[in-house]
DNA sequence: CGGTGTGAATGCTTTCACAGCC
DNA sequence: GGCTGTGAAAGCATTCACACCG
């Protein structure tokens, strides 16, 4: 399969969200695009890169839509479908179709997270249920000050600052949010790329250098964004 | 001067803050592009679309160039360059050019928000910080239990959510920062779409159907998005 | 020189429009 | 009829390459 274009992907990673919250059985792109707002054609296009040949006549299987999104976009543990009272024994095995290219990688370790800085806003990360039923697994939170390694209670343990490579590299982490405060933001974030973390979610409202994947969602810079989208 | 696409209106968000916490008085479009792994050629056609004819030979004047964001990005209350000690005056009013479209707004009261949700990470954000020097003043938070709106303490008030639609009208509010628990994000944001609110910041794990701007900055959206840049 | 600004060319994305299928 | 999947066209964004300037 072919790489997969940034604009579509970042379409599918809502898509598959999307999803996921979905109660019918079936869906079509109309449907989609009401929901979301984007055009029929880029819904059309954006699902036959996953080369799923499936959606004839009346609309996409939700399900299995949703798992092959999550196969192309290399997602591990997929966000279940919703399940409400309702749903019954759905598509609890997808029927995986003939030219399925083995999904055996499907019941895949969750990809390893860690926070950076427990200020307020890396503390109200640690509710564990923001990550639940997503692919993603917290399994570390630093900071600075010990006293609030030790105060602040989480599923998983608080370290010193000190401790980030280490552990990083022992846990095998691959991701992390950083809310650290702003003038640390930098120096902390060049000690995540040397770690080998792989991409940075970043909640302060410094602009970072770094040689990796960075995804900026401090509060100003996502308001600023929709403030000259007028 | 006609509109900006879309990809270069991102970029220039990120520039703007990138020139505020830049020291140097000038800048060249190579040190921008090692700083933020953007092309040469993209930064300098991102920047002629601000048609700001002034950049010759040696660089930009980061504060002249991130004025002329500001302004193209109808950014009111400018996020100052920050004032190390060095500083001086600068800049204080950057010089309008002649062909100025009359930038008599430019000290325009900041974009009024509120943050609707008290949660723990909603409550984060009342902290006063985050929107300092920014063109963004939180007025108002909602939650629906009155505990926490007398609890909580904030530069701002607090009300209960049943007086979402009114504070919004009463206050001229602008833009949400939705931190409701998913299975209400849905119809809290339809009533801030009736309220006449112009873009929602989407703090839920929740996919919203809205007919305004939604940015996306749940934990695991933005993770997602990032897995699958590998 | 080292740097900007900009036509022209390239490469991507989106839209259109229609064949094919249920 | 309603819907998908896909060539072909149109529309955008990025890169190239070079004139021009201090």
């Amino acid at each position: 399969m072919k790489p997969i274009p940034e604009p579509s992907r970042r379409r599918l990673v809502t898509l598959a969200a999307l999803l996921s919250q979905q109660q019918t059985e079936k869906i079509t792109s109309v449907t989609i695009a009401s929901l979301t707002g984007w055009s029929q054609s880029v819904i059309r296009r954006d699902i036959a890169l996953l080369e799923l040949r499936a959606g004839v006549s009346n609309g996409y299987r939700v399900s299995q839509l949703h798992d092959a999104i999550c196969e192309a976009l290399h997602i591990g543990t997929a966000s279940e479908p919703v399940s409400t009272s309702q749903a019954g024994m759905k598509s609890s095995a997808a029927e995986s179709r003939l030219e399925g290219s083995g999904t055996k990688g499907s019941r895949a370790l969750a990809h390893k997270c860690c926070i950076v800085g427990l200020g307020r806003l890396g503390a109200a990360l640690l509710e564990a249920s923001i990550f639940e039923r997503s692919p993603f697994r917290v399994v570390a939170g630093f900071d600075a000050s010990v006293n609030r390694t030790e105060v602040l209670r989480s599923t998983f343990p608080l370290y010193p600052l000190s401790q980030l490579e280490s552990v990083i590299a022992r846990e095998g982490i691959e991701y992390a949010l950083l809310a650290v405060p702003d003038a640390s933001a930098q120096i902390t974030a060049d000690r995540l790329a040397k770690s080998g973390i792989k991409g940075i979610v970043n909640y302060t409202g410094a602009v970072l250098t770094a040689p990796l994947p960075v995804e900026n969602v401090a509060p100003v810079t996502a308001l600023t964004n929709l403030l000259s989208q007028s």
